[in-house]
DNA sequence: AAGTTCGGCAAACGACTGTTTACTGAATGG
DNA sequence: CCATTCAGTAAACAGTCGTTTGCCGAACTT
């Protein structure tokens, strides 16, 4: 790649980082472009070099987001091994990634049901493919014989959701006070055994 | 009450269903004072006999939707029955309120997560009380012999979670495509179900 | 009936906004 | 080495913004 084209993406990194550190406490519908080029050290047409929007920023965030989540489902599904220990796993896995992602779980949580229609439905299509790649997972266990296609489903959204609801409970504790943490882990883990649990002893729909 | 103080709240009245208006596609740190005068026919320094910030106006919009929230969670419980007939009812409760109060529900679901601290904690507040009820009503039906108060406490809090959950897809479902609003239901129905179940075969903790 | 309270208004303040324009100068390609 | 591309700039555009000020007049009080 040019010296050309390397700086450019320097100056795009630029500007992400920008508009991800000014949504830590406020929403991308209030975020200005003079604002984030301010903050990025660059003029404010220089922004539209990148983006023609600030909408389109978002967006890019959503993907740079997601790009992590898909990759830490993989990281709990590899791993095979008792329902305990995989239920450990994916919460001490969820409470890594939030700590180790603060900023753009932060992002997720704020504009999953946000002001921006573009990074909202950005956001419930990537969700939707998460859940879809879950199913499919929870397909291949045997606790799945007989079970239909649109029930592993439901079975996937619940997990997701509870997911994106710990996540969240993780992202608001650890800023306040890092104890609560264990707390949301507690529940967590208790919930996913409760569902699991319901998961054996469901009979057919 | 005199004439006097019934035309003040009658403006205040219409600052809250203004920015309640304004709010369903924005967010509240983007909005604006001069915005809600003008939606609701005042002048901008009218705001101000009536609220110090427009934070402010965002945590009296937080009290006046939760108020119908604990009415909800009542109308449920109180109706006795078999878990089934409670589940049905339950997310038939959930459905309608989200279509009769919708511009509420966006706004919780808005700010639930949003940029403005005061109102995130009202919300967060309010529903760890709710959760605490739910908590109590769990406590006494039969299937909760020998729990301990904090497991009833992280079922609760999953129950809630799961409300928000449902609720905020029927939001965005109703919006699009009715017929999606069915495929919610019968998603919530089966996920509390499964809950149900798991609950059921629970053996301590 | 006279005096007071107070919700609402118009106007003005400086500051900040998104976006376009014409221009600069360094990296690119021939 | 010369021509071109193009990321970044400064300046200007016409607005909107939050908030304060002084004032009005209708509803209260006494």
């Amino acid at each position: 790649m040019g010296a050309r084209q390397a700086q450019k993406q320097q100056s795009r990194r630029a500007l992400l980082d920008a508009g991800l550190h000014l949504l830590a406490d406020q929403n991308l519908a209030s975020l200005g472009v003079r604002e984030v080029t301010r903050e990025a050290g660059l003029s404010p047409a220089a922004f539209y070099r990148h983006f023609p929007d600030l909408a389109a920023l978002g967006v890019a965030l959503v993907e740079e987001s997601l790009a992590s989540l898909h990759v830490m489902i993989r990281s709990v599904l590899a791993e095979a091994g008792g329902a305990e220990e995989l239920i450990d796993r994916a919460v001490e896995v969820i409470r890594q990634h939030v700590e180790e992602h603060r900023p753009h779980v932060r992002f997720l949580a704020r504009e999953r049901h946000g002001g921006v229609r573009q990074v909202r439905e950005a956001i419930d299509a990537e969700l939707g493919r998460f859940a879809a790649e879950v199913g499919a997972a929870l397909a291949l266990q045997p606790v799945s014989r007989g079970w239909s296609e649109q029930d592993l489903r439901m079975l996937a959204e619940l997990y997701v959701d509870h997911m994106v609801s710990t996540a969240a409970a993780f992202l608001e504790a650890q800023e306040a006070d890092p104890a609560r943490g264990q707390r949301i882990a507690t529940a967590a883990r208790f919930q996913l055994r409760l569902i699991s649990l319901g998961r054996r002893h469901w009979q057919g729909s």
